[in-house]
This record gives C-alpha cells, sequence and structure tokens, in this order.
DNA sequence: GTCTATAAACAGATAGAC
DNA sequence: GTCTATCTGTTTATAGAC
C-alpha cells in the first residue's frame, strides 16, 4: 500500500454535500463498501464504485481524493456507531451486574452488538462487517487500521474479562481474545462455506444460530484456557 | 473473476522442467505464494512476481498460463502435502484411541500438523497458511476454492467429533468447526495484529503460545455447545 | 456539484529471437 | 527454456467545461 498523500489545504475533500436531494457522497460509500468488502481493495476499481453508485468517476476522486482514501472514508464510518454500541452494551452490563459478571455475560456485550446489526434488515452492516473481517484478515495493512479503530474497546474487552476473573493471566486473553475474533469475524462476514460445507443444513446468513452458539463457545474456551494458564 | 480459458492442447504448461540446476518453476511458485499471501490476489502484479522469482513474465506465462492458473497452482501445490498430513494425523490418533478418543485428541490431530508445519525452519509453510486464511475468507470465490480441496478432510473431522460425542447434533458440529476454523486461520496467519494489542506482550509468531491454548479452548467450547444443543 | 475528455502510467498477455 | 520487445486494453487521476 502507497503512502496516502494527506488533504491538500483548499480541496473540499471530506465536506458534506447540501442537502439537496440524493445523497451522493453515502451512494458512493455504501457502493464501494459493498465492493470492497466482497473483493477486497485491489479487487475494486474506481469505475466500478462509480458505476455501482450511479455517478462518475470524477465526482468519487473530488469527493474523496484517492482510492486510498475513499476506502479508508468506508471503515471510517461505521466504525465510531460500531464502538458506541459496543462500549454501551459493556457499560450497561457492567452497571447491571457490578459484582456477578459472568464470562459469558461480558462476551455476549462484546459480541450481540455485531450479530444485533448484522440481523437489521439494513444490509450495509452485513457488508461493513465483511470489510472488518477482510481488514483483519490482511497481514499487509490491516493491523494498523484495526489497531486505529478498535483497540480501545478491545481492551476494555480485556479488562471486564480480567473483572469476571481476577486469577486470570493477562497473556491468556489476550490469545483468547485472538481466537475468540477469529471466529466472530469469519461468522459475520457469511462467506457461504458453512452452506456448501453442511449440504444446506446450516446456512452463514442465519445469525439466530450463531448467537445461540457462539457465545457459549467462546466463553468455555476462554475459562478452559484460564483454568489450565499454561506456561508457554 | 473472469473465466478461466482451460489449457489448450499443445502449451506445454505445467509441465516441469528438467533437472537443471535452480528449478525456476518452483521459484516462480514460492515468490507467488509469498506475494499473494500477503497482498491477495488482486494486489500482486505479474511483474512484481517474476522479480521477486529473479525471471521474466513471460516465463510465468509460459509455464502456467493466465495469472489466475499461476494462483490455483500455488494452491494446490501444498494442499495435497497438507491433506495427507491432516488424514495421517487423525488416522494415527483413532487407531491408538480406537474406544477412547477425547475432543481435544480430536481437535489436535486436525490443528497439529499445521502448527507442526508452521513451526518448521521452512518459511513458505507460513505464506502458504497466510494464503488459506486468505482465500477461506473470501466471499467471492474462497469457499469454492476451499471445497474443492479441503471439504473432505473437515467432514472427517466431523465424523470423528461425532464419534468422541455419539449425542451430539451435526448442526452443531458444522457451526462449531466453523467457530474453529476462523480461529485457527487467523492465528496461522500471523497478522502481528496481537503483538500490537498486546503491546508486545504476545508475538503473533509465537506457535508454542498457540499449540499450548488452541487446542483446548476449541474443545472446550464444542463440548460446551454439544452438552446445550440449542435448538435454534 | 457534476460531467466530458483525456493524460500518464501500468496491467496482462503474446510473438519471436536466441 | 528463457529473455527482449511490444501490443492492447485498463487504471488512477486530473483539467476544465457546464
Amino acid at each position: 500500500m502507497a503512502k496516502a498523500n494527506g488533504n491538500q489545504a483548499g480541496t473540499p475533500r471530506g465536506r458534506r454535500p447540501k442537502g439537496q436531494g440524493p445523497d451522493l457522497r453515502e451512494a458512493i460509500l455504501n457502493a464501494a463498501e459493498g465492493l470492497f468488502s466482497r473483493h477486497g481493495f485491489y479487487g475494486v476499481t474506481v469505475r466500478q464504485v462509480a458505476a455501482e453508485a450511479g455517478v462518475d468517476t470524477a465526482l468519487i476522486h473530488y469527493y474523496f481524493g484517492a482510492k486510498r482514501e475513499l476506502f479508508d472514508s468506508v471503515f471510517a464510518r461505521r466504525a465510531e456507531i460500531l464502538n458506541e454500541a459496543r462500549l454501551g452494551a459493556m457499560r450497561a452490563y457492567q452497571a447491571a451486574q457490578p459484582d456477578s459478571m459472568t464470562v459469558e455475560g461480558v462476551i455476549e456485550a462484546f459480541i450481540g452488538p455485531l450479530v444485533d446489526l448484522s440481523m437489521t434488515d439494513d444490509p450495509h452492516w452485513k457488508n461493513y462487517f465483511r470489510l472488518v473481517a477482510l481488514v483483519n484478515n490482511t497481514p499487509d495493512w490491516g493491523g494498523e487500521t484495526m489497531h486505529r479503530y478498535f483497540d480501545p474497546v478491545v481492551h476494555r474487552l480485556i479488562d471486564a474479562l480480567k473483572a469476571a476473573m481476577p486469577d486470570a493471566e493477562i497473556r491468556d486473553l489476550y490469545w483468547c481474545y485472538q481466537f475468540l475474533t477469529g471466529s466472530m469475524m469469519l461468522a459475520l462476514s457469511e462467506t457461504g462455506r458453512i452452506d456448501q460445507l453442511s449440504d444446506g443444513l446450516c446456512r452463514s446468513s442465519d445469525m439466530q444460530a450463531v448467537r445461540a452458539r457462539l457465545f457459549a463457545y467462546c466463553a468455555a474456551g476462554i475459562q478452559e484456557v484460564v483454568r489450565r494458564h499454561p506456561e508457554a
């Protein structure tokens, strides 16, 4: 990934269009989100985004500058909303169960909001989660991006887990978080793999099935690792 | 992804070069493997592969044809070896414990060979696992590719889990497999994310730490899901 | 704000010399 | 087998008309 040339002064990049009819800026972001999430950054051309959004390529550069800045705008747009939802859920749970937090309760507060958003009628969140999964799995520049946007809420999770299990080793919690996020992101990105593997018995779009299993799965795994606290 | 034009007759694509000095065919595959695994299919140009391998682009087309065929060749090359290693480990475990298989034992037979190969001095396996993780996370065409190469060994895992837990619901096992593979692939692709998140306390290259935790984590999770057998 | 037109660079792929 | 040279189409990005 090349260097992202910072916005020069004077260019109207990032400004919202006036409130007149269809918001083309949002249309561009939605189109880019869907395409990037399915084909990756390099697998999508600016022209495809323009065609999908029903605008010209020049307009995309007018609003967002370079292609990479468009991608960053897509990623950033829902990150704040998502972080608010998660922090709210975790705060609410910690407030409701100040002295009897369970591991599974903490996990549910951390993952639940994502599953809920994915089950909304709004299909854009599914695209966004696919995109986050893709970034999370990008060794090249994904780590830096995840770090910038999502580390605070993850540290909040680690703290809550530590509160629920005071004897837990911090290193174990970090590793368990990685296992957890791998499962969560794959489930949320709905790759269709499980449909084919199970010959239709399971459908990757079945978020109800995920909800019914993922929290318990992760909670049991974490507790077992903490219980053994390996020294390696 | 465009149509893959089938090999016309007469072209020497896929043939091995004669045994003379450095094997350029393998050099190309190794270069492509490393680059594709880090930047994805569209993020790598044939010219980059050629430069990395120290050959000309024309030679790549001579050996492999189109870019997509090169990618498929990279993916297929180690798939067979990997499947053999896994099937061997699972067969060996089932033979050693015919009547007392544990869930964790089955899991270890399934994941262990990958961790072992990753800990080898040969760095190419790490690249390959990164590549598989990337394909596994590609909604577009990844499912089909995974299906073609890896479904048999996964079904073998499902069967072994069912043997270890006769009362288990098949649907639960498929879902748990998805959770498991998400954790496993993320851990094996060594994205560096946990290094940054934990501020150096954990290193994603520390396969010993993975080995000490992942098996127990997955086994406990699966057993808990099976124990509850949700109906959703 | 939005589009037309186009510049400038780069991609995948092949023909043909050696 | 391997490389030089090149064709052809596409890509990002911008300048400027409206």
